[in-house]
DNA sequence: GCAAAAAGTCACCATACGGTGACCAGCCCC
DNA sequence: GGGGCTGGTCACCGTATGGTGACTTTTTGC
């Protein structure tokens, strides 16, 4: 046998459990906690490899960042399609507060970006700022574009750096601008606001008829 | 001389110098920064003083937290009522925005209540979430209350939330959902969308008339 | 079969951290 | 004056970090 590798000492299957072991930390612990240490007692494995490997722990973030797809899944909802486009982003911003309120990991991520910590943060964020292209792209494709005059790119953006903070809110302090995060009515008001604003997303002016 | 305290061997004047050193600290490095050999070398005090009047890192924090207002300047434009609530908050936006845009300081502290990094967490985010329920509180005195029908407490929020955020990603990342954050011209963008957003608080219903 | 290269491990270094105890140096008051 | 008291300093401990060199063990190629 040529090719294959014996299950003990295999570079790559260690190489790769560096990786995921990177992952992990950086979603259960946060970016501070990234090190070469921490990483290396979570994969099991000497700290010595990390080096060896990857040159270092820039070279480990670089490579552990190309795979951070896990944290986006998707929830590509698109069976039926909206009303309109306001009526499609309204439902995109449900789902996607509702995927990251229930998961930590995206939510670490998230702060991570915020926090600059090393130099995890621009490989990351780039990864991010594709996949959410593509995500606006995508709907964009089943419902048509927004109308006229309406800018919709910066009213998406700010409705997502709303849902993006206010999530981190709960998470971080459970409550934000005098509303209280942990009661489930208080989320329950935050959407109905949110569905309200994508209204404007259907109008040709935020003026009216 | 009976009670002037000569100049060296002052203790409130040591202890103030430690909580101005861990404000410093806090703006210039961030949240993670501050301990207490950080703290004891910015203020060119032994580190033990911090144990002896503070009891620690805690103590000290919560002793800085009280005074952290520096960084909401609160740029009260109170001179003219506007002319409803949704214009009022409109400015007051606006106002927020330029003043977070502008002021490292203020996003360290806000991306550190976003990290987790510590008890200052607690202590800081109550402070700011006083001084944000102040501030709408006299708007609302100038201004009347808010159409019925309207959740004016979550669309503010959404509004706050998304400002702190794109303030934040514009120093971390420099853009975010596909919008360049380091170009004027998409900031420009932004605060029509966000003051676009606030004509929905003058109206009855969503919906429209 | 055997040597070289690669995979994995161990021991160590310098540094920094939070935290504690002992030690000086002025001040106040009896 | 001579205790106390207190503000301030120094030295140290245990632990953790990032980083490096030397070592052993396995796999591979000839």
């Amino acid at each position: 046998m040529s090719k294959l590798p014996s299950p003990k000492r295999d570079r790559e299957a260690t190489a790769r459990r560096i990786v995921e072991a990177a992952k992990t930390v950086l979603a259960r612990d946060g970016a501070a906690a990234v090190g070469v240490n921490a990483v290396a007692r979570e994969a099991g494995v000497d700290k010595q490899l990390i080096y060896r490997y990857f040159g270092g722990l820039d070279g480990l973030i670089e490579a552990a960042g190309g795979e951070i797809d896990f944290w986006l899944t998707p929830a590509d909802d698109a069976h039926e399609a909206p009303k309109s486009y306001g009526t499609g982003v309204a439902r995109l911003m449900r789902t996607y507060l509702a995927e990251l309120r229930g998961n930590p990991s995206a939510r670490r991520v998230l702060a991570a970006e915020l926090s600059g910590a090393g130099p995890a943060v621009k490989t990351l964020s780039a990864a991010r700022a594709k996949a959410v292209g593509r995500w606006l792209a995508g709907l964009r494709g089943r419902t048509g574009n927004p109308p006229p005059g309406v800018d919709a790119p910066a009213l998406n953006a700010i409705l997502l750096a709303a849902i993006d903070h206010l999530a981190l809110h709960e998470a971080a302090t459970g409550a934000f601008a005098g509303l209280d995060l942990k009661k489930p009515e208080t989320w329950a008001r935050l959407e109905k606001a949110l569905t309200d604003a994508t209204a404007l997303l259907d109008r040709p002016r935020a003026g009216g008829p």
